[in-house]
DNA sequence: GTAGGGTTAG
């Protein structure tokens, strides 16, 4: 069970309060060092852009060129600093390698003055640059004045709209790219599919993957998307027949496929598919040795996760943070938390994930005192806390029956207004049920907005744990009901 | 030519 701590909990008799989970540390879920998913969605943009930036790095000095020429409207700096007036492809190239939003909007004042006319190449560029820097108003705008469109254009504002969660509009777009008359591609059926996944619109979905069948759009990209889509919806079998039906593939479907198995619960199958990746010649990147971890942790594959652990310190990617978390839960998992804590111990670098990793471990494993330890560690380092932190601090408490330690966290819980989030509250009930505190687990179970399978398994053991029985079948009735 | 598949912890 998700936080069942199977050695016998060391019992803690006096602890000093733990330390204060300050609102401005207290992060969501997907939160990694104070970033919000947004800002983080952001950061891995700018790093593709800087990598992008690095290649057109000539390219690049032309942008700066083009914004100081656009913000002198006299243009008195084209014939000294400001080079000559660039064509479409120039611009076009600077806008791929824009950094800023400041700098798209330079080069769109500079595409005006010095085109006279955008031309569906340039104004392509402008819709994904705008899109990029989160201006899907101004990537419409251009969209909307342009006169002759391509099928890159409705491709790249349907991605536009889609990034954004706003895929009512991918939808209308779609529709209105068919009713004037334009094709879609398979990029297009990429687009709409994965906006069809992050809405879980399976009928949807699958209409647009017949689409994709009857005009042969099917190629590596194309499939890969449609097995993910698949999989988004719960649809395993889909996702795997996709995938078997795959003329070619590369280490980015194959991680797809292994990444599918382990989100599901399939962790036997994961390993499969990564042993036959391995034999057939592909290279695992660090986002395959991530998920093929993952399957040794559910699997408790510990042979096959030391020598993946092996294969991790001899390449590149053994300093890459999210590898490291996994190892550190793997090794957790499989019941060799001095292990996890030796990867812990030797890791370059660390972040929320793997400082709560190493906290989840030690809770997981018995050491809740460790794990309280840890903790404050992390907080003396000014390390971010997450609600999945919480979670192994709770996990730790209940490890401990430290009725004490863990109220205090409720408190802090509380106070940061965290009390309705799934995770937490589940485990809230789990730690109070564990303690012996049926009324306030019950109390917690009963305000819970949302209530998922660790919550009722959590009061039902612990009404069972007590022996009444009576109520745990109540809950049991309730729970079919509801679910 | 441009738009494009997997994005990781309990």
């Amino acid at each position: 069970m998700l936080l069942c701590c199977s050695p016998s909990p060391p019992r803690v008799q006096a602890f000093s309060p733990l330390p204060p989970l300050h609102p401005s540390c207290v992060l969501s879920s997907s939160g990694e060092q104070g970033r919000s998913k947004k800002s983080k969605q952001q950061r891995v943009k700018a790093q593709f852009f800087h990598a992008k930036v690095r290649s057109l790095r000539a390219q690049s000095h032309q942008v700066d060129g083009y914004c100081s020429a656009a913000e002198d409207p006299g243009g008195n700096l084209a014939g000294s600093a400001a080079p000559s007036l660039p064509d479409a492809e120039a611009l076009a190239s600077c806008l791929r390698s824009c950094g800023s939003l400041a700098g798209v909007r330079g080069v769109h004042a500079v595409a005006l003055r010095s085109l006279g006319s955008l031309g569906i190449f340039v104004s392509n560029n402008l819709i994904s640059a705008y899109s990029r820097f989160d201006e899907v108003l101004d990537a419409r705008k251009v969209f909307d004045e342009m006169p002759e469109r391509s099928v890159v254009s409705w491709t790249a504002m349907m991605n536009g709209y889609r990034e954004r969660g706003h895929h009512g509009e991918v939808r209308r777009l779609f529709l209105d790219m068919v009713a004037s008359g334009a094709q879609g591609n398979g990029l297009t059926f990429v687009c709409l599919l994965k906006s069809c996944g992050q809405r879980r619109h399976a009928s949807l979905g699958r209409q647009v993957h017949c689409c994709i069948v009857k005009g042969a759009w099917s190629n590596m990209i194309v499939d890969s998307a449609v097995a993910h889509f698949y999989a988004q919806c719960g649809d395993v079998t889909s996702a795997s027949a996709t995938f078997d039906r795959m003329v070619s593939r590369d280490v980015v479907s194959w991680t797809t496929m292994i990444t599918v198995y382990v989100q599901h619960g399939h962790g036997d199958k994961a390993l499969r598919v990564f042993s036959a990746m391995v034999s057939e010649g592909f290279h695992p990147n660090e986002f395959t040795v991530c998920s093929a971890l993952k399957a040794c942790a559910e699997e408790k594959a510990l042979r096959y996760g030391k020598q993946l652990h092996g294969a991790v310190v001899k390449k590149l990617y053994k300093e890459d943070i999210h590898v490291g978390s996994a190892l550190v839960t793997m090794y957790a998992r499989c019941s060799e938390v001095f292990d996890a804590q030796a990867v812990f111990d030797r890791m370059p670098r660390r972040n929320t994930i793997t400082w709560t990793s190493m906290i989840s471990g030690y809770a997981q494993s018995g050491y809740g005192e460790k794990a309280i330890m840890l903790f404050r560690k992390m907080k003396m380092r000014r390390v971010f806390v997450n609600n999945l932190t919480i979670v192994g601090l709770l996990s730790a408490c209940g490890s401990m029956q430290s009725v004490y330690l863990g109220k205090e966290l409720h408190a802090q819980i509380i106070k940061n207004s965290l009390e309705d989030n799934l995770q937490i509250g589940s485990t809230l009930v789990w730690f109070y049920s564990k303690c012996g505190q049926h009324t306030y687990a019950a109390r917690i179970l009963e305000a819970m907005p949302d209530r998922d399978a660790v919550a009722w398994t959590a009061m039902i053991s612990g009404y069972n744990s007590l022996g009444h029985n009576v109520e745990a079948l109540k809950l049991l009735d309730e729970m079919y009901g509801m679910v």
